[in-house]
DNA sequence: GTGGCTGCAAAGTCTTTGCACGAGT
DNA sequence: ACTCGTGCAAAGACTTTGCAGCCAC
């Protein structure tokens, strides 16, 4: 099945975007519920990579009766549906990232901040290296890839060559 | 200070080994109590990256007086004094290694199974790689890759080429 | 109309905390 | 002796679950 990433669409205005979550959601046959598609647009938009109650509360602002217990049930479906990936830090909750295209992350540790990085050269780089070394007993799937350290400037974003 | 890895020891006896920890908790000012050597001790002999209520169980085989609190103060203590790593896996409660060399990870999402992966030539390639990548404002620190996939035996373990 | 989804609240899991006592230095 | 560490139990944080009613299809 076709999998569409929901947040590689932040180029569309936010009623293409629904359009386009809506659509996605039915390929995976889902119901295009009015929550679900708040949590989809929320989630697409966000740059944090936010837990479960962060997304909540910013649903809340338009959407004050949409649940806790719904968000949680609502990432879980869309992860299995391969629409969201889960990304694990130190020392945070689960939090949530709609970019479902294979990617890196770089993490500071003083601010938990968590920055998506991409790039073909350095897959390539370790592509080779895993199809070169013999890992026996193991079918590979995704290589993730983490960066750590801590941000110089809290009050500036990280930035890399590329983006 | 000196940093010692508990578990670059496991050639060593038993008894040798528990010298080497309370020399190792010493350098880092930490009281070498019975229960902090023997937490020591399992984790670094540990090669399935335990959670904390799995070493209590393996610790309670030996010494049923150790509580659960203890052994999560201790885990968090050991991680201070960089005598431990938190590993953080999908659907898992923390895990815990004592191999503080920097290193990636295997992890098989069938069984749960983190496999250490050391190699000199994959850390030279993204370090290499990192250096010409401009990130700004950020310093970077340790980079660890996970490589995910499913083993094809259960039964069998992971290994791999350098083993 | 029906099956899947939601809201609610309760329960479950994992982890931290406060405190009095005990043990390592 | 003094300070740090431990055991215990309670509390806290995060997440899942059960179920009755509702809504997208």
């Amino acid at each position: 099945m076709q999998k569409l990433s929901v947040n590689n669409f932040s180029y569309l205005s936010s009623k293409t975007l629904t359009l386009k979550i809506v659509e996605t959601l039915k390929l995976h046959h889902l119901k295009a519920t009015p929550q679900r598609l708040v949590i989809m647009q929320v989630l697409s938009e966000s740059a944090v990579h936010p837990t479960a109650e962060q997304l909540f509360e910013q649903v809340q602002a338009t959407h004050p009766t949409i649940s806790l217990g719904t968000i949680y049930k609502t990432l879980e479906t869309l992860h299995e549906a391969g629409l969201a990936q889960k990304v694990h830090v130190a020392d945070s909750a689960q939090r949530w990232d709609a970019n479902i295209h294979p990617h890196h992350h770089i993490f500071c540790s003083d601010t938990g901040e968590i920055v998506d990085f991409e790039d073909e050269e350095l897959d390539r780089l370790i592509n080779n290296y895993f199809l070169k070394k013999n890992i026996s007993n193991f079918t590979p799937g995704q290589i993730q890839l983490q960066l750590n350290g801590v941000k110089i400037n809290p009050n500036q974003p990280i930035k890399y060559h590329g983006h």
